[in-house]
DNA sequence: CGTGCTTCAGACATGTTGACTGACGCCACC
DNA sequence: GGTGGCGTCAGTCAACATGTCTGAAGCACG
């Protein structure tokens, strides 16, 4: 009962971040995008940081070529996703609902993100998911 | 830069829980509510727990009784509007509407949990907060 | 007074996290 | 064909977080 779903940590993200905004890379590549010159040692801190977000299944390795190449095997997008479930399942039994009455009250909306929104809740009308 | 926003663990959340639920309580009335016939051994937990939910100022402890009693001093929906803020700096600099827009489409509404949102969603056509 | 609760101040094992080192493999190129 | 450079892999390491637990001391009341 450790951790039911997986976490990515600060440092994690750090490196999800970088492929997320500048695509798949290498260690290197992403070494030199995250500690401009950085040493050997900096290295294999990404190196590190790669086996566990391998191993957590949140990328991908490219064997093909000498120097492996790293994808994310999930979306930005999906990862909020998992995180909201996390705080739903922590402090409200696992419903989304009062997360989004939540977010309505505090957000700061701008007309057009109502709008979107209104959108969406009448797309929703008989809407699966 | 380790933690800017506090955040309470699982045996924390736990504690906080079962004062939302039923209120403030001594630690002796929390043992027994979480560790059914627990003994000085939980009670000690309990005590611990409650110590660093105090420093995290998630609880308040009243001293004037010779037993403690404890009370939250943040609402079950505060807690969720820091986790969700903290996912949100996370993933999207800090920007709650990504949130909202993942949520109004994973989230399975009823139809009443639609009308509430479209309510809400047009009472803040000018409002602050 | 002593029994029974209580608080307080730690100790402790375990796991996570981020950073780092050293051994080894492979390819290219002189 | 050896050597340098880059790559992987398999650890180590310190610091901290987390949940649990022990021991000492304080207060109250029969």
């Amino acid at each position: 009962m450790a951790q039911n779903s997986y976490h990515a940590t600060e440092a994690e993200l750090a490196i999800l971040d970088s492929v997320w905004r500048f695509g798949a890379a290498t260690i290197r590549q992403l070494t030199d995008r995250l500690y401009p010159n950085g040493s050997t040692a900096q290295y294999a801190t990404v190196q590190k940081l790669l086996d566990r977000l391998e191993a957590k299944g949140f990328v991908e390795r490219d064997r093909s070529a000498l120097a492996h190449v790293f994808r994310a095997t999930i979306e930005r997008d999906e990862m909020v996703g998992h995180e909201l479930q996390e705080v739903a399942s922590k402090l409200c039994e696992g419903s989304l609902t009062p997360l989004l009455m939540n977010l309505i009250k505090d957000a700061e909306l701008t007309a057009t993100d109502r709008d979107v929104l209104r959108e969406l809740l009448n797309d929703e009308k008989e809407g699966q998911r």
